[in-house]
DNA sequence: CTATTCATTTGCTCTGGCGCAAAGACAGAT
DNA sequence: ATCTGTCTTTGCGCCAGAGCAAATGAATAG
């Protein structure tokens, strides 16, 4: 399997602090002294970094890779919660005031990270309150996000929810391509299903119809969004604008 | 209208503090300091503390009364997002960080709170940590809670959702009566659909249903739980239990 | 190059729950 | 006591989407 990150790239770690949510606002000085209480933790495509239900011990800041946050029910059904780009924090909910983590996080590419055990983060909050307040920020800025979603899954159907991911994916990770945005990173038909509340069989018999309408253009694990602004108008379920077939 | 609350009982405001989420851990000094920066707010039953939308003053805690804060989403569709007991914080998230309400704020019961406005309180958090360190876990328990009632929405029916949601009430505002639990606050058939996010004809349906096997007693705007464990039971999807017929 | 594995597609069936409509029940106001 | 507005119930038709099964397609290992 190929690497699918060029790990030898040089990265400022200093300069990723200072714009990560978490530790914005702090000087160079002071993040410095955050760098130094932190660990390097190196996870490969595919393996975890915690799993759901294993004592919480560190709290993480994706430097570099890409990594997803899915939590099971009791009832075997995945879901996903979110994707994690660089310079995003993962695990600090758990890490600060829970026994266990409460899902689990994966990479889906190689990754790189910073990681701080609970312990040092509450040590370096209570000693910069500036994190205090922007940790706060952090999560509720998780809640109101996530609130969007619950509010799309009582009154949006499935087709709708499937735009509005892609849409949110291809803002995050999107590469720009001659036939138009393409997600970037490997995201299955079940990935999208655990992402929007509904099956891989949904999921697939959607894009397909997309495909042959000429929306997106979709293979395995991949996904090209060719026409952006006709997902917007699905996902607000606008009238569908001026169909590309009248061509 | 009759008044609904007793105005007149005697509540010791410091220790309502010292007892709330926000404020727990701090020394009474400290308390006495926060509550001279608070205003009184009375609302009475129906009134609204703040609209969706309106620019976010303020921050309350709950002294007497019960609140519900609910959300409309663009299409006119109503979502119930939680009820708020007395001791119980609410407007604290947009009061910190965002420009408006994204929520809505209406007392059910006669409401008797405190309120400081966005830039005391968080004069208060620099000065005092700690409260940071309690609007931290706070929001965090929020999320989690939202969480799972995410995961509810994907995977249960919604059967099981308004068992969830009815129990979940019944230990929040449930008065110990002969006949079992009964919820302690007015409760239409409509409340309960936008809390698990159904319709009212459905959930009218499925608490005829209930009546009829004697696990609850509905009424008009009121619910009395008889049977608890037969409600949780149905929650969790376990086989049905012993049925009240064979008696 | 072939075998194996895993993602994806698609036909088919089935049902939970939506939502209209219209009637019924209750509480408060005059 | 009656009226009025609001809440609730219930019959009925309908459909979005779940989920099984089986076929197809694409990547990787040997």
């Amino acid at each position: 399997m190929m690497d699918s990150l060029d790990l030898t790239a040089p990265v400022d770690p200093i300069q990723l602090l200072a714009q990560s949510q978490p530790f914005r606002g702090l000087c160079t000085a002071e993040l410095q002294r955050v760098l130094e209480a932190a660990q390097r933790r190196h996870i490969e495509r595919d393996a975890f970094f915690f799993h759901q239900g294993e004592p919480a011990l560190a709290f993480y800041l994706l430097i570099r890779g890409e990594a997803k946050l899915t939590q099971v029910t009791p009832d075997g059904h995945q879901m996903l919660v979110r994707f994690v780009a660089p310079g995003e924090e993962f695990g600090g909910i758990a890490a600060l005031s829970e026994a266990t983590y409460t899902l689990s996080a994966q990479a889906v590419k190689d990754c790189l990270a910073l990681a701080w055990d609970g312990e040092t983060l509450a040590r370096l909050m209570e000693r910069h309150p500036r994190i205090a307040f922007n940790m706060l920020e952090l999560v509720a800025g998780y809640y109101r996000r996530l609130l969007d979603r619950y509010q799309d899954l009582i009154t949006k159907r499935v087709e709708q929810r499937l735009a509005h991911a892609l849409l949110r994916l291809a803002r995050q990770t999107g590469q720009k391509t001659e036939g138009g945005v393409l997600i970037g990173l490997p995201l299955s038909r079940e990935d999208l299903a655990e992402m929007t509340g509904t099956t891989l069989y949904t999921v697939s018999r959607i894009l397909s119809g997309w495909e042959q309408q000429g929306f997106v253009e979709a293979g395995r694990e991949r996904v090209l969004i060719c026409h952006a602004h006709i997902l917007v108008a699905i996902a607000e379920d606008l009238p569908p604008d001026i169909p590309l077939k009248d061509f």
